[in-house]
DNA sequence: TATTATTTTATAATCCTTATAATTAGTTTA
DNA sequence: TAAACTAATTATAAGGATTATAAAATAATA
């Protein structure tokens, strides 16, 4: 999903975790780093999994954990969607998605962002707008052929 | 949030769900009148609670089948946040919300559907798209004079 | 009214996520 | 570098939302 993932990209979050007083263990790395290069946008079990060979110690808790971690520091973004669990994704440049309802596949979608609808909404409700979301739903071009 | 509903809509929604070969209980009819009236983006334990006097041996499952039914055709949408539980909001008109990321309030907000939002992701990702979901998130102006 | 299919109920089970407490391991300071 | 301090990891249990199950109740139909 991710273009181009240098291994400065990991350097420059790496950077950011210590700056904001947060310590590099191995596994806090290992998650970054899986988050960073993951053409998906992974669940904590498929993390998990993933860095399971790696670190046949590591434990759930530790994965959630650190993704809450890279949340609040906003490495990180939660996507919440219907259905159970969330999913990860590596802010890099605002982007929005748009999802397979048959097969799950979720691929990035650039726009520039609706700063419009934001600024209607203040005037309308009186909120201050901090921010918003958006998804696309549909059909993959792979599920439209299979059948 | 949904301005006038007349009886006619309850009529209305309990026509489409025979319709569709659904029975009409009275469980059933307490939910979805609930939903229709309802000032708010209730939760299931919320209506599980609002009808816990007219209803004292209802079982929670009940309120998430009926739910869950009335979602299967389309009456009612379902809104997942990042919070625990779902939210059940009855399918008037297409609108947007606007969610106070303080008390959590959610403001109902009518905008111009986003179509060509919409087309420039069928025609960017290759999808098939069939509808979208927005949400704005800032601080109401009960939590902004609250501080 | 008898039959059939659906719905409700009560309960248990499941799944995702968070809390806890002990252990381990970074980091800092002397 | 070693000691001290603090934060992170682990293993486990607990929590909460939702779904599955099977028996009992109820609606629709003949």
């Amino acid at each position: 999903m991710h273009e181009h993932h240098t291994h400065d990209e990991l350097q420059e979050a790496v950077e950011r975790l210590k700056n904001s007083g947060v310590r590099i263990t191995p596994q806090r790395h290992a998650v970054l780093e899986y988050l960073i290069h993951a053409e998906t946008h992974p669940t904590a079990d498929d993390i998990y999994k993933a860095l399971e060979g790696k670190f046949p110690n590591m434990s759930v808790a530790t994965v959630y954990n650190n993704l809450r971690v890279f949340r609040e520091i906003g490495l990180v973004k939660e996507l919440t969607y219907g259905d159970s669990s969330s999913r990860f994704d590596y802010n890099t440049s605002k982007h929005y998605h748009v999802i397979c309802e048959s097969c799950g596949k979720i691929v990035d979608f650039h726009y520039p962002s609706l700063d419009e609808v934001e600024s209607l909404a203040e005037k309308v409700t009186g909120f201050e707008v901090s921010h918003h979301r958006m998804e696309i739903y549909g059909t993959c071009p792979d599920c439209k052929t299979t059948h």
